[in-house]
DNA sequence: TTTGTAACGCAACTATGTTGCGTTACTATT
DNA sequence: AATAGTAACGCAACATAGTTGCGTTACAAA
């Protein structure tokens, strides 16, 4: 395992996902980054904070992907906790407690999960539209 | 609900959906095509079925799309099984049965889940590579 | 046979992500 | 504080997936 270095843009983008409560896109964080870096940087800042478990990757229903920090708060670190996707305000947020529970066939080996789920979240269930 | 037309190249998107077990990605399609159409089209036919709800759009973990018949065995027709992506040799395939369970808190509405289980399919874990 | 329009081909465009390469700037070591 | 190895960077170019507009074709109902 490398060393990773500190660097500006780096911090920056670290300091977006601290403000932020919700999965970030590279086009979110880009947007938000006054131009600090080149976006060929943001792609590989990302690549290496998800290598180094410090945020995880999320693909949604609709294929868009986005980023979110992990919650280290477990002694176990595990990202098979659940999502959800808004279909009104497009954001996506982790529900840390939520972990589905399902049988399969024994015949496949299962190294990881994925679920997603997508509705109105609280905010726009509230303001119903 | 408007009307679609049969036409050739609907046609042969359909058997190469019949011959297959899992489920296909755009180039996949295209690939089994022999230039039948233009790939502008196969997009378009695939709008279509999953439109009319002839086959289902599956979103991996790794963000490729891919597209399933589905199964009308059951009354009420859901997408709500679960899909399994191997690791090795990328084949995506449903779950039919394989239904997941949890408890979700009660200020989220849910519209629709997409669970995706990823690891070693039944083929690829006999050879074991 | 006619006719309305769904479906098509083609070209152009957008969005997202990747790669190669020369340069910059971190950080461990002297 | 100066040195040096290399992680990280900018930039250009490329790759892949999907979309849009528009004129033309061909399906199916009348």
């Amino acid at each position: 395992m490398k060393i990773t270095r500190k660097t500006v843009a780096k911090s920056a983008v670290l300091e977006i996902f601290g403000k932020s409560k919700t999965a970030l896109s590279h086009t979110e964080i880009q947007s938000q980054m006054n131009n600090v870096c080149d976006r060929v940087t943001i792609y590989r800042i990302l690549d290496r904070l998800v290598n180094d478990d410090i945020i995880h990757k999320i693909v949604n229903l609709d294929g868009t992907v986005k980023y979110a920090k992990c919650n280290h708060a477990h002694r176990v670190h595990i990202h098979n906790h659940a999502h959800f996707s808004c279909e009104n305000c497009h954001e996506i947020t982790c529900l840390e407690n939520v972990k589905p529970s399902y049988i399969i066939p024994h015949n496949y080996k299962v190294n990881d999960i994925n679920f997603t789920l997508s509705g109105l979240c609280p905010n726009c269930l509230n303001s119903n539209n």
